[in-house]
DNA sequence: ACCTGAACACCGTTCAAGT
DNA sequence: ACCTGAACACCGTTCAAGT
């Protein structure tokens, strides 16, 4: 019973053989699926239909494991355009980025605990951020605004500058839920906008605030500000 | 023998009673010696020298707590001075942040993991939020204007818009040391911005790279950039 | 009524015993 | 030589048994 899916095959082996690639790629789906606390070796090696020993093959532990998902996402984003300016080519590129975020909800904390650790990024990481200086440099930036310019995008350089605080639905449970009129009144300021959000967009279903072009406009700013500056530094 | 500590007093109480403060405290210098994976119910208990279902008295479960030590955390940023105008307040505020953070490497990865789960943010965090919001609309911007500032200001607000990497020093060992020459042929733009910055800074015996004035550099410029719009939006 | 030890259902990783 | 089951040292949390 338990041998029936290796016995079939002259081989005898699994029906497609385990690599790295496979290794990453359903470990990235388990994320996708159930979150950053849903990955474990034990679940990915379940997904595999394999021990969880048998990962240990393919990736050394469980935070190079990480790290060569976070390989596979930076992979995900776009190449750089080279038939147009500095600007539209970052600009592009970093809300590609960005979208790649949204389909990995699950990454900025991953990026966020492995940056913490590791001595170098990846490789694939060092050429994703080496071709992001190419792109400033043959904008016209000298080298010391392009250092200031990566350290002003930060995060956003790979999609995100977290959102302090993700849409409401999919949330966990409120404990304490507060009355609105106590809540206008603990937090004036707050229920302010929050009032002024939902009233600028009322004809939109959602939850009353649009990140993404909240995200384009600090981009904007964020590069505007930059350009600003080129030439001067 | 095991009841030593507690046979000596005529109530028979621990030394000092555990309440949700101590807790809290303990659980956050336990993270500053230890870092965030070094967090665990079992060893704050021990911290503590209590048993590790007595801490299911102060907190409803560990989330609970972590949410905890941030509204701690919060707690150790400056109040907001009121004898200036709101670019002052705004940029003292955050940089009190920031040296908060720099006390608690921990922080970051903690604050985004919660963020991505709490249904609401705790009423300390949105005191805070409250409190930032209102110094904008002092300082003369429409809630419009602010709605866009706190996203652009995203969590630079607690502190952060994290560093892509950390500095060197603390590092996990590194398995793949490569060549500085290949390094060079590998990533040029890269290695030219590292030379640029280390001779820069060839005085200063540290990373090479000064954080803090990057960390203030994206800081004005986002100022800068906003005040800029102030009235006009 | 209160407290807590043991237990449950998990982890990542080691290692010796099996083929 | 290769593979892997069992084991180790941990987790957060439940719950029944003890006082």
């Amino acid at each position: 019973m338990v041998e029936i899916t290796t016995q079939v095959g002259a081989a005898a082996q699994p029906r497609a053989p385990l690599s790295r690639q496979r290794v990453l790629t359903t470990a990235v789906t388990l994320a996708d699926a159930g979150g950053a606390e849903a990955l474990s070796m034990r679940r990915i090696a379940q997904a595999l239909g394999v021990v969880p020993m048998a990962l240990y093959k393919h990736v050394a532990n469980k935070n190079e494991l990480l790290d060569g998902m976070i390989d596979v996402l930076v992979g995900e984003i776009d190449p750089p355009a080279d038939d147009t300016d500095w600007k539209t080519t970052i600009r592009r590129r970093v809300l590609s980025a960005r979208r790649m975020l949204l389909r990995h909800p699950w990454a900025p904390e991953v990026i966020e605990s492995r940056m913490k650790a590791r001595t170098t990024p990846t490789p694939v990481v060092l050429e994703y951020l080496d071709s992001m200086i190419g792109i400033f440099r043959a904008g016209g930036f000298s080298i010391e605004l392009v250092h200031h310019a990566m350290h002003v995008m930060g995060s956003r350089l790979l999609g995100f500058s977290q959102e302090l605080f993700e849409d409401s639905s999919d949330r966990e449970p409120d404990a304490d839920t507060i009355a609105p009129e106590e809540m206008a009144a603990r937090y004036p300021h707050l229920t302010e906008l929050a009032m002024a959000v939902a009233h600028d967009q009322e004809s939109v279903v959602g939850s009353g605030c649009d990140d993404q072009s909240e995200f384009e406009f600090a981009l904007d700013l964020t590069l505007d500000g930059l350009e600003r500056l080129r030439g001067a530094i």
